[in-house]
Parts: structure tokens; C-alpha cells; sequence
RNA sequence: GGCGGCUUGGCGGAAUUGGUAGACGCGCUCGACUCAAAAUCGAGUUCUAACGAGUGUGGGUUCGAGUCCCACAGCCGCUACCA
């Protein structure tokens, strides 16, 4: 590889542009408070995710999106802005425990070896990162301001009148008890069923379990003790401030839909038969009630029996002495099964009759009560009524055990041969919208004891839920009730290599660390293994856990979510000792207060557009709810770049009896394919992208149609042998080439196949550019070439494209449409090739605008054809209007919408010549002969039509 | 099942508001240079011999549709008994 002749001397002005950026500290940003600060410049925050460093390196995805914000970076910074660029390290983490576990070697050197590759690599890319603003989450100066944010959750509680978050200091003064206020914390402790894996030896958020699952790992339902943070309270704020944030459509529906808001109503039933009352049958009135969770509650007369999930409370309580037995065995069987089992929507629906009835508060009618595993007890009250006519589940359920389907609702437009009557349905249930029906059912009314009605036959769906929900409160037998699917998050962990909870125990409560005490460190241990049991990890520690006073530390530690949440916040302040972050610098980074957030462009993988940015939002609301940050969100405009996948592959075809022949070994010389597990040679054919033919997803050979060919672009994988290495790219290419080829694939936020020969495509093109301005002499020395000249430009046509490439170049860019604007680079390229002469103004126009681009490249030149400075500190270069003009202008004719000839005419050509000129062309003539001219469509500086017939 | 996205040459893709479909790059073909090759430079390249046809399929709106509307199909992603 290394003896491979460069196109252009890459290997040797790269690294020392490099290192000078670093020298010089070029990209370094001034904070308020620095000499050299500017108050008068505008503040652009561009921010990366910042990346675990795994110690695999950089993979070719990294750069996609850090290529995308570093060409943003570095124009806005041309352009006149105090940009913040900033880059550190997500670096807590299982992988490096794991290692520990194996090796016994402290995580945190295995993570500093790692950040050392990944910083390599990352300056060998050229990016131009404030590197004095790195941060790590696992240094001990960040560690304590994690924990003290910690410390901000675990003091506070939501007010829900005011909306937000307040100190718990409010509720002491009012004399609130230390077990009140415990109850209402944002971080509070929980004793709940969770997902505990025996072999990571820690719980997982409900998010992670099928992540580690799919990793091979155990994970099991465990009831524990854990701390929760109590992010439900802020579920309708982070609907609602979605809505003004910069955000793709998609991720922003993406997270509503996590967030799962649902508008319906509890309503509560009556049980008759509970244990109480049987034991004391006049006790009916202080009978037990059970709460059901409904978005329809219009379908309430259809109610005709009703389901607790099997670890519903009153489970035990409700039911009778004969149907105990099979409850008990139904509850065990479901207690054992896992997440998955449960959830298999192909699997028949199960249950148990409970020997209960409940009574339906609408119309009195006594209905059995059942428990089902297709009731959840972790959403909404874990009962629900059942109207199997209106829901698929119920009537799936009422179908198999027989149960009663009673109608309530209908379609608006009748179905073909409705009569009018009610069907009972008997194909399907009917759960769209409708008009009520049965509700009361014909005669009912006069038979309610107490006179009352609720009326909704002939409603409308929606105005039925409203008049039912009316009903219900009007007699304390229900309420309007809204209903998240997002659930608290579970917030501790078992690990080691993660934030200790700054927290004591003592007397069965627990106790905030004193800030001054803060960062608490884990402290090393001599064995990582997990326990086997749930017990964490820290607690091997006996002298680090047991504290003089008789109190113990809590042992449990963060998720590594926790770091992620607050480090754009760092970034603004990154060595501040005294406080998270400076009042000065949140202000003056947080921007104008015209924008709800604080980064003004956020780039990173769309597999945390749900819980990362979730979490981040959270945790930024309620430091704004206690006045530590001025807006109310972190990510004002926020961009996902596709995954990359790798190159496309011939992956194998099929033999005459049609099955599947899969192979791996394409001898590319001879063209032979080699059967994988044979060996043997099957058959000759050479491959050859114009031998192919398309047919669905794969290709057939021209001359021998039998055989398929399939070609398909797969995730990089280390199993599939596909990964493209970031560093082997430079070595051959350059870090220019590599970076200007991810941003010419495609659009950024599309997935795309990787290609090299795309790469060596890109290289030629800054290889084309790198000759404009310099030949290789007799020695084999760049020395300037001739055609070089600093002369003003008289070539009208190439002075126009290079304005053109100027205006489109700024405009793609802030459209974050790289791969429009290297295509236009291409085509400027392309023209001063061709020209007679390079004039130089022109020619560093060029040089200009392709420098966010390809850096390293573009300051070589500039700075070998006399060029002062770095192009990195030149203003951005302005396009000049009057170039772009024109004195004629080609329109295109059409004839009844079809292109049918093109006329050249000036500029500021009157409509009715144009006209004229357009129907006097011989092949317009052609066409129209004949007929009549009905209209003529003059689009100025487009076309004309003419219409005929 | 639900929600979202995508579908344009041999391939990646372009067409910003409805106005010349296929920019730019890859691949391929031919030519120049060379003893030869590589590299480089130049010409060509949607299909079709041609008339014409053509942006997944069928319909619609419009002078004009890749773009807007309706229906359908295929692929990808997320989610999943959420009452």
C-alpha cells in the first residue's frame, strides 16, 4: 500500500496540517470571560453524540455525521459565528467491565487506552474540534457534577399545579413528614418486579432487555429494590414542547408515541362476591370496588365481563374457594413465563374465571370477572372491562370461553345489508369509531332503580365518550382519566464501572452525601465478577461501604445514560470546579432565548432518537425548573445520518432445481464461483456488472438466465467480514478523500451502501483539483503549473459557473445537501479543467468553498500558490449577482406538454415575441399542422407550451 | 397487527416552489499517450434498429406530474395483547 503512487501528496501535507490546527489551537472557541472573546458574535453550537469508546475503534459510521457537523462548524465559523464545536467521550460502559472481569485490569485503563485510539483517529480525520473543551464522563470532575445533578432529582418533587419541578425544601417548611416527602422525590426508591440478568449481574431498563437478550444474555422478571426517576410527572411537557423544535417529523412522532398518551376513563365496578362480603353479606355497601382503565368508555353498555391481570392485587382476595385452584395455578404458570412468551401475539389467548362478578355501573348488570395474561398490570389500573364487540382481544377471548358479545356500537355508514337490527357480530370485532347503539338498550330506562339514564344511542362516537365520562363523574363512578405508556425509569444498576448514588443509609432511610464530599468514587476492587446474586457489585467493598457512624453507602450505580444526559452542558464550561456549569457561559451559549434550546444543531444515530434524547430532555427540564438553566430544552435542531451498510455483495445462485447454492469465494480473475462447502468449482461464469440483468432482488446472467445472481448491501458486521476500517481508508485515500466520499454517497440521512470504488471516485476529483494548481516535473516534484495564471477572469462561462458553485455550495450547505454540493464542486472542477487558463481569484473561490470539504487539501494549495494565513480564518466568500447573468436565455417548446424543440432568446424578451418565435419554429409547425392553437403557456426563463388539438 | 419511511438507468444518486427526467460519481465502450500496462486526458453511455416509450402498479387533478390526490404492491425501520 505504501508504495502505491498518491495521486496527490495526501501522506505528507495531511498530518502536518494537523498538526499545526493542533499547535495553534485554530478551532478553538472563546468562552465570556476570555481575552480574546467577541460579545458581538452570533454563538452556533454544533454538537456531535459523543461516542463510547469501545476498543474497536472508529468504524466508518462516526465520520458520517462528524464529517456533516465539522463542514457546518467550520463554514459557520467563516461566516462570522463564535461556533462551538466540542467532542469527549460516553465513556462508562459494560464492555470495559467485562474486560475487567476477564483480566482483572481496572476499567478505567483499558477506557483511557481507548480514548487514545479514538482521539487519534479522530485528528487524523482533520476534524476541526475544540479539543481544551473535551470531557469523558468518567473523569472525576465530571463525575461529580453527575452526581450533584443526582443530588438536584433526588431534592426535588413536581408540583403538579405549577407544572414543575420544585425543591423538597418548600415541603419541609410546610412540616410535610420525611416519609410524605419521600413519596413524591423525583428520584425515589421502589420496590417493583425487574429485569435482573444473572450473568451481567445487574437489572435493565425495560428499553435494554431485548438488546441484551438479543446479545445472548439472560434477563429475568425479579421483584427489587431500586432508585426510580420519576420522569412520568413530565410526560405531557415533553409532548408539548416537542412541538416548536427543529426535529425530523418522524422522531418527534417517534417519541410521542413512546410517551403514549391516551385519553379515556376509569370507571369503577362493584365486585359482589368479594371474601368480605361473603364472609358479612350485609357489609354490600362497603363491598370492594375495582378501577378499570378505558378509551371507550361509549362501549360501557357493551361491557360483559371484565379482566385483572393475573398479579392484580385483589386477585386472591375476589376469588371463590372452587375456583381457587385453577386461579393459583394460572397465576404461577404466568409468574414464571418470560416477557417474550407472554407477548407471542400468535399464541391463543389464556385465562381463569375467577368465581367473581362485578357489577357494571351503567346498567346494573352482573358480569363474571376472569384474569388473563393479555392484561398488563404495569399499564393503566391492570384491569379492564371487556367489550368484545368492539375490541379484537375481547372478542378473541369472548370467543374462546364462550362469553356474551353485545353491540353498542355501529358504523356511521351502515355496511351493505345492515338492517337495522343488531347482528351480533360474529366475523370481527368493530373498533373504529361509530355511532352508539343499545346504550341504554330499548326499555332499560324505566327500569333503573334509581331513576337514572345514560342516554348516547344515536352519538357519535366521540361525543358519546364525552357524555358517558360526564355521567360517570356526576355519580363518583368514574373519571376522565389520561394515560402515558411511558413508565418511570429505572435508574439504578448493579455494575461497577458506573456513578456511585451519592446516597447513605441509615435506620432504614436514606441520606443525600454532603456536597463537599462529592465526587464519590467506586473504589477499586481486586475481583469484578459479578455476584450471581442481585446484590451489587460495590457492596464487595466492606470498608468503603461501611462508614464510621454506623451508616452504609448505597451501592448501587448509575446508568450509563446518566452521563449522556448533561454533557452538552459541560462542554460550555468543561473545568469549572465550582459549578456544573458558569451562569455566564449557560447564558451565552443557551443563545437568545428565541429558541427553546441550547444546541443549535444536534447530529448523531437515530437508535437514540427515543430514550437518549428523552432522557437528556427530562433531566434538562428539571434543571430549568429549578432555575440552573435558562431554556427549556437542550436540542433545538436535531438530524439523524443514515446508516451506512456494507458493499454490496454477490452473494451466491441458484442451480437448476431452484434451491439456494451459497457461496463467498468469487475468484474475481477467473471468475469462477467455489461452492463453500464443497470446494469444488461448480461452474465457471464471470461476473461482470453488464452481464447482469435485474430481476427482483437479484440479477440473472444475460446468457444464461438459470442462474441468479443476488446483490445486496448488509450492516457492517464483524461476522458478515464486511467492516470498513476509517484508518485504511486514510492510509490509501486520504482523510479528505475518505471525508468527501461519506458526504457524495447520497443524502446524509438516507442508509447507503459503501462503495470503493465511490472512494477512489471522490480521490480522482481532489486529485483533478490538486492539478488545476500544480505537474509533476521531471523529478517527480509538484511544482505550479503554467495554466496558473493571476489574471482577471474573460471567460464569461466559467466565471458563471463559479459563482453558481459559490451561491450553491453556501446554500447546500446550510441544507445540509453535501452531496448536491460536491457534485457542483465536480462540475466547476470540471470547467477550469477545460479552460484555457486557471485564473487564480477564480480558481481560490473554489478553493474556498471546497475547504469545510476536504481541509487539508485546500490549505496545501492555498498555501503553496501564495496564499496569506490559513483558509480556516478567511471570511467566507460572497457569490457576485452580476456573474451569474445572462444576456439569452434557451426555453424549452413543448406541444401538448411533450418537448419538441428549444429556442434561444434575450433575456428580456416580450411575452407575445416569445410567442411568436416559439409557433414559428419548423418543428413546432410539424406538429401543430393541422390544428387549431388553443392556448400558448409562456413560463418566463422555463418554457413555452403550446396547446393543440 | 399498529406507526413511520422508501421505490428514478447496470449501480450510488440529481431534479429546492408541479415546468427540458437521469446532474454528479461509479461501471462499461471507444480513442489519445505508452513497447505494454497503470495513471492521466478526450468522446460516448435510460431503453429502442427506428417510430416511440419511460420515474414500483392502476386510476385521477392539470396546458404540463418523479413531484399533488385516491387505491394497490414490494422493500426497510421502529413498535407490539397499552385496553
Amino acid at each position: 500500500m505504501s508504495d502505491r503512487r498518491k495521486p496527490f501528496p495526501f501522506d505528507e501535507f495531511e498530518p502536518a496540517w494537523q498538526a499545526r490546527w493542533d499547535a495553534e489551537k485554530t478551532f478553538r472557541t472563546p468562552n465570556p470571560g476570555d481575552a480574546d472573546f467577541d460579545a458581538a458574535k452570533p454563538k452556533f453550537y454544533v454538537l456531535d453524540m459523543f461516542p463510547y469508546p469501545s476498543g474497536s475503534g472508529l468504524h466508518v459510521g462516526h465520520p458520517e455525521g462528524y464529517t456533516a457537523t465539522d463542514i457546518i462548524g467550520r463554514a459557520k465559523r467563516r461566516q462570522g459565528f463564535n461556533v462551538l464545536h466540542p467532542m469527549g467521550w460516553d465513556s462508562f460502559g459494560l464492555p470495559a467491565e467485562q474486560y475487567a472481569i476477564k483480566t482483572g485490569q481496572h476499567p478505567a485503563i483499558t477506557t483511557t487506552a481507548n480514548i487514545a485510539t479514538f482521539k487519534r483517529q479522530l485528528k487524523s480525520l482533520g476534524f476541526g474540534y475544540d479539543w481544551d473543551r473535551e470531557v469523558a464522563t468518567t473523569d472525576p470532575g465530571y463525575v461529580r457534577w453527575t452526581q450533584w445533578i443526582f443530588l438536584q432529582l433526588y431534592t426535588s418533587y413536581f408540583d403538579e399545579e405549577a407544572g414543575k419541578a420544585k425543591p423538597i425544601a418548600e415541603l419541609e417548611a410546610r412540616g410535610w413528614t420525611r416519609e410524605q416527602i419521600d413519596a413524591v422525590r423525583l428520584a425515589f426508591v421502589h420496590e417493583a418486579p425487574v429485569n435482573w440478568s444473572p450473568d451481567l449481574g445487574t437489572v435493565l431498563a425495560n428499553e435494554e432487555v431485548e438488546e441484551w437478550r438479543g446479545k445472548g444474555h439472560i434477563v429475568e422478571r425479579r421483584p427489587l429494590r431500586q432508585w426510580m426517576l420519576r420522569i412520568t410527572k413530565y410526560a405531557q411537557r415533553l409532548i408539548d414542547e416537542l412541538e416548536p423544535l427543529d426535529w425530523p417529523d418522524g422522531v418527534k412522532l417517534l417519541q410521542k408515541n413512546w410517551i403514549g398518551r391516551s385519553d379515556g376513563a376509569e370507571v369503577k365496578f362493584q365486585i359482589s362476591n368479594s371474601k368480605s362480603q361473603i364472609s358479612n353479606p350485609d357489609a354490600a355497601s362497603s363491598g370492594l370496588e375495582i378501577e378499570v382503565f378505558t378509551t371507550r368508555p361509549d362501549t360501557l353498555f357493551g361491557a360483559t365481563y371484565m379482566v385483572l391481570a393475573p398479579e392484580h392485587p385483589y386477585v386472591a382476595e375476589i376469588t371463590t374457594a372452587e375456583q381457587k385452584d385453577a386461579v393459583d395455578a394460572y397465576v404461577k404458570a404466568c409468574a414464571t413465563k418470560s416477557d417474550m412468551e407472554r407477548g407471542d401475539l400468535s399464541k391463543e389467548k389464556t385465562g381463569v374465571f375467577t368465581g367473581a362478578h362485578a357489577t357494571n355501573p351503567v346498567n346494573g348488570k352482573t358480569i363474571p370477572v376472569w384474569i388473563a395474561d393479555y392484561v398488563m398490570m404495569g399499564y393503566g389500573t391492570g384491569a379492564i372491562m371487556a367489550v368484545p364487540a368492539h375490541d379484537e382481544r375481547d372478542f378473541e377471548f369472548a370467543k374462546k370461553f364462550g362469553l356474551a358479545i353485545v353491540q353498542v356500537v355501529m358504523p356511521s355508514v351502515p355496511p351493505a345489508g345492515f338492517t337495522g337490527l343488531l347482528p351480533p357480530y360474529v366475523e370481527n370485532a368493530f373498533s373504529e369509531p361509530g355511532v352508539a347503539i343499545g346504550s341504554p338498550p330499548i326499555g332499560w330506562g324505566l327500569m333503573d332503580p334509581r331513576g337514572e339514564r345514560c342516554d348516547l344511542n344515536g352519538l357519535p362516537t366521540a361525543e358519546a365518550k364525552a357524555k358517558m365520562i360526564a355521567w360517570l363523574e356526576e355519580r363518583g363512578q368514574g373519571k376522565r382519566r389520561i394515560q402515558y405508556k411511558l413508565r418511570d425509569w429505572l435508574f439504578s444498576r448493579q455494575r461497577y464501572w458506573g456513578e456511585p448514588f451519592p446516597l447513605t443509609w441509615k435506620d432504614g432511610n436514606h441520606y443525600a452525601v454532603p456536597d463537599a464530599e462529592l465526587p464519590l468514587l467506586a473504589p477499586p476492587l481486586e475481583d469484578y465478577k459479578p455476584t450471581g446474586s442481585p446484590e451489587p457489585l460495590l457492596s464487595k467493598a466492606r470498608e468503603w461501604v461501611e462508614l464510621p457512624d454506623g451508616s452504609i453507602r448505597e451501592t448501587n450505580t448509575m446508568p450509563q445514560w446518566a452521563g449522556s444526559c448533561w454533557y452538552y452542558l459541560r462542554y460550555c464550561d468543561p473545568s469549572n470546579s465550582g459549578r456544573f456549569i458558569s451562569k455566564e457561559a449557560e447564558s451565552y451559549w443557551a443563545g437568545n432565548g428565541e429558541k427553546p434550546g441550547m444546541v443549535d444543531l444536534y447530529v448523531g444515530g437515530s437508535e437514540h432518537a427515543v430514550l437518549h434524547l428523552l432522557y437528556a430532555r427530562f433531566w434538562h427540564k428539571v434543571l430549568h425548573d429549578l432555575g440552573h438553566v435558562s431554556g427549556n430544552e437542550p436540542f433545538n435542531r436535531y438530524f439523524s445520518p443514515g446508516l451506512i451498510l456494507g458493499e454490496m455483495e454477490f452473494l451466491g445462485f441458484k442451480d437448476a432445481a431452484g434451491a439456494w447454492i451459497s457461496f463467498k469465494d468469487v475468484n474475481e480473475q477467473d471468475g469462477t464461483f467455489t461452492h463453500t462447502t464443497s470446494r469444488e468449482v461448480l461452474q465457471k461464469v464471470v461476473i461482470d456488472a453488464g452481464d447482469l440483468e435485474k430481476e427482483n432482488d437479484y440479477f440473472v446472467l444475460k446468457d444464461d438466465p438459470s442462474i441468479r445472481v443476488r446483490a445486496k448491501a448488509e450492516k457492517m458486521s464483524k461476522s458478515r467480514g464486511n467492516v470498513v476500517n476509517p484508518d485504511d481508508v486514510v492510509d490509501a485515500y486520504g482523510a479528505d478523500s475518505l471525508r468527501l466520499y461519506e458526504m457524495f454517497m447520497g443524502p446524509l440521512e438516507q442508509v447507503k451502501p459503501w462503495s470503493t470504488k465511490g472512494v477512489e471516485g471522490v480521490s480522482r476529483f481532489l486529485a483533478r483539483v490538486w492539478r488545476l494548481a500544480f505537474e509533476e516535473n521531471q523529478a517527480g516534484e509538484w511544482v505550479r503549473s503554467a495554466k496558473i495564471q493571476d489574471v482577471p477572469c474573460t471567460d464569461k462561462a466559467l466565471l458563471k459557473v463559479v459563482h453558481e458553485t459559490v451561491k450553491k455550495v453556501t446554500d447546500d450547505i446550510a441544507r445540509l445537501s453535501f452531496n448536491t454540493a460536491i457534485s457542483q464542486m465536480m462540475i466547476c472542477t470540471n470547467a477550469f479543467t477545460q479552460a484555457e487558463l486557471v485564473p487564480l481569484k477564480e480558481f481560490r473561490l473554489l478553493l474556498h468553498v471546497l475547504n469545510p470539504f476536504a481541509p487539508h487539501l485546500t490549505e496545501e494549495i492555498h498555501a503553496r500558490i501564495g496564499g496569506t494565513g490559513m483558509l480556516a480564518n478567511e471570511p467566507w466568500p460572497q457569490h457576485d449577482e452580476a456573474a451569474l447573468e445572462t444576456n439569452e436565455l434557451e426555453l424549452v417548446v413543448q406541444v401538448n406538454g411533450k418537448l419538441r424543440d428549444k429556442i434561444t432568446v434575450a433575456k428580456d424578451a416580450a411575452q407575445a415575441s416569445i410567442e411568436a418565435i416559439a409557433l414559428g419554429t419548423a418543428k413546432v409547425k410539424e406538429q401543430t399542422d393541422g390544428k387549431t392553437i388553443r392556448k400558448v403557456i409562456v413560463v418566463p426563463g422555463r418554457l413555452v407550451n403550446i396547446v393543440a388539438n
